[in-house]
DNA sequence: GTGACCTTAACGACGCGTAATTGTGG
DNA sequence: GCCACAATTACGCGTCGTTAAGGTCA
């Protein structure tokens, strides 16, 4: 289910060093990595060892920083970012159910259109308005 | 969706005072108020104003204490609570739209069945056999 | 009066963010 | 040699659980 090319946030690829991650979220470098460490964020590496931000690791960090700042703990945010993840999933897979199951009825409806054609009684000899009761 | 009395633990309608909820957790009775004053735990209270702990106050007091010992602090708990119970929400529902899907399409078989009798081709006029290519 | 509950306050331990230190690569 | 990165360590502050002190009701 991908998102069209001109409806994505602007993903230009790019990728932050620590200290422009850290000033686009407003917090100090060795913020980040801290919760590289408790496992809030693992950013990509450059060759040199660099960490590279992604924008998605930026979102991230949004949430990361809302969630500490109402008083939540990394322990709490790593538990937290994994059930709004769960959450998120869930919510797309009824969405899908419920979709599929309109679909369902709909390809139901659509077989036996195919497969059989109304017949007006007038039509019919009398042994076939027998079986039509 | 209630489930049947016999198949509930025993819910026996008990309630404890606060001494022995902590007792059952194994925690100090002080750390039973501080998770109400933070929005945890709402027990009902007696007449006199003494906190009266149910069953499932207890379920949710063993999954708090879960959670603290794991690192969480009591934001935390409090939102992850919040997100356990959205989850649990969210996959009954999904579990309901697939149930209700196959219903839909057994019921719409149904439908036709009902409404439609199989008729094989010798037992139509010409004019009929046209109708159906 | 004894005991269990209530509330509020003080103390110690721990987690988190900042800052300082030291080392490495371009 | 300079700058930005890396990792580790130390400090200050806030949170949490325990404990203590004082009040109320049966």
């Amino acid at each position: 289910m991908a998102v069209p090319e001109d409806q994505r946030p602007p993903s230009t690829g790019a990728t932050y060093v620590i200290s422009v991650a850290a000033d686009l979220a407003g917090v100090h470098p060795q913020t980040l990595r801290i919760y590289e460490r408790k496992g809030l964020l693992d950013p990509k590496r450059s060759r040199g060892g660099d960490r590279r931000y992604s924008d998605a690791d930026i979102v991230v960090l949004h949430r990361i920083i809302e969630l500490t700042n109402a008083g939540v703990n990394l322990e709490g945010v790593r538990r937290i970012l994994a059930l709004e993840r769960r959450v998120a999933d869930l919510s797309e897979a009824l969405e899908d159910a419920r979709e599929a199951a309109r679909a369902a009825v709909e390809q139901t409806h659509r077989q036996y259109r195919r497969d059989l054609v109304p017949i007006r009684d007038a039509h019919l000899p009398v042994v076939v308005r027998r079986i039509r009761r």
